[in-house]
DNA sequence: CGACACCTTGAAGAGGTTCAAGAAATGTGG
DNA sequence: CCACATTTCTTGAACCTCTTCAAGGTGTCG
């Protein structure tokens, strides 16, 4: 982690807050949501945000930049559990037991909003739009996890790599960006952690999806020609 | 789902309560605390207490018999989630989208105390150990969520079911049962599907753990003999 | 007691991994 | 700005784990 400037801005002037925030708030509901944000810290790429034993504190919402999260053993054995992107929440793991289980690092240059959980839980009693909203909120990373598991437990490669890839274009363009576009933040490897494989496989299988004229694959740089191709895939 | 009679009990005197409620709780807290609890529900063995697509409304406390949850893509794919046990919480699922996303399905004859969600944000909003409670009981469940995750993507057949019958005992034990011996509530086929892996593989494995002299197993009775065996393997 | 669900075991096969080598991009220091 | 080191990516070949298919056994419940 790497605090910077702390530097105070409002919810209520952001330009993610419909994906960070309830819709549908008006303006004296969006100046008490503001309150949750303490500060913003920006993370460089490849530094921790914050790490597995570390103590819990806050809740992080991505403004800018792209993080992984992942679980280690004691034996050294990751698992990537999640790419995150602006307007997502990071860091829900460490309430339970007041410390962090996991690493969140940013794949690259990045700025998160602080939001302490404390404030969160005292404004969250008075403000019933935002105590339902952190459960949703909550609710939802439970479901992207169920999507994860059944990923890794019933897909093979093929599957688990379209199924990404949709997940990603489909993210990226709630986000006004291209739907057949994209630009990998992680590596290959990362993409194999997190999907279960290799990444020999993973590389494998972009060729194989390239040769099929499904995708056109740079790099980093993924093209999507065929859209409908990687959703027959995924079933 | 099969609704019987309702019956209003009071969680004070449950003697689950240290498995479903927030500790160090005073009696009027307590008290507060029965609120959330609006009936009982029996559910038959292989009925649903809820499936996905249904309306979500209450959360579900386990108060005898066992579940599994499960996820199904629209091509009849399915993983099982999850399997749960007295004190238990589920239908956290449901909160995001207001429509549960997994089925419940008992694996014998069971009943659970129904927590209309309504009355738990209520509650929540004027009494901070409620809410914390509900906080932890959320993050709880994306930690272990994460766990299954390092369990599938990088885990093989030995180590997964290793894994899972220690963490079987473990919650067993947790709730005054034997370290050692344990009666499955599930089929081969079932925890195959949450570990992602065949019946076939669950059998032969179970077979050479037996062969090895880790653990016993006739039928669905399984007593282990060599706990540091079965740990050792996981790592 | 018979039907049905569940479990075990074998043999063959497929999908993904491992090991290895080289190519392409990226970063670093002079 | 170029040379060099490092990281990342690709591809091939052999191997291994788990799956698939198949058949028979065991237990359970009406």
């Amino acid at each position: 982690m790497s605090p910077q400037t702390p530097l105070k801005v409002a919810c209520s002037g952001c330009n993610l807050r419909e994906l960070c925030m309830p819709v549908g708030l008006n303006d004296s509901e969006m100046a008490r949501f503001d309150e949750v944000v303490s500060s913003r810290v920006k993370v460089r790429r490849g530094a921790a945000l914050f790490s597995a034993g570390q103590k819990f504190s806050a809740l992080y919402a991505i403004r800018t930049g792209y993080f992984k999260t992942r679980v280690t053993t004691t034996d050294g054995r990751d698992q990537v559990t999640g790419f995150q992107m602006a307007g997502e929440i990071m860091g829900l793991d460490g309430i339970v037991n007041d410390h962090h289980t996991c690493d969140a690092v940013a794949l690259e240059d990045a700025e998160v909003c602080v939001m302490p959980f404390e404030r969160i839980e005292e404004l969250s009693r008075e403000f019933g739009k935002l105590q339902h909203h952190m459960h949703k909120v909550m609710s939802r990373e439970i479901v992207r996890e169920h999507g994860v598991m059944l990923l890794l437990g019933s897909m093979r490669a093929e599957e688990r790599l379209a199924a990404f890839l949709l997940n990603l274009v489909q993210r990226l363009h709630a986000r006004g960006f291209s739907q057949s576009e994209l630009l990998l933040r992680m590596t290959r490897e990362e993409i194999g952690s997190y999907l279960g494989l290799k990444l020999e496989t993973i590389s494998r299988t972009f060729s194989k999806f390239a040769e099929d004229g499904v995708i056109e694959v740079r790099q980093r740089h993924v093209r999507i020609l065929d859209t409908e191709a990687l959703r027959a895939l995924v079933h």
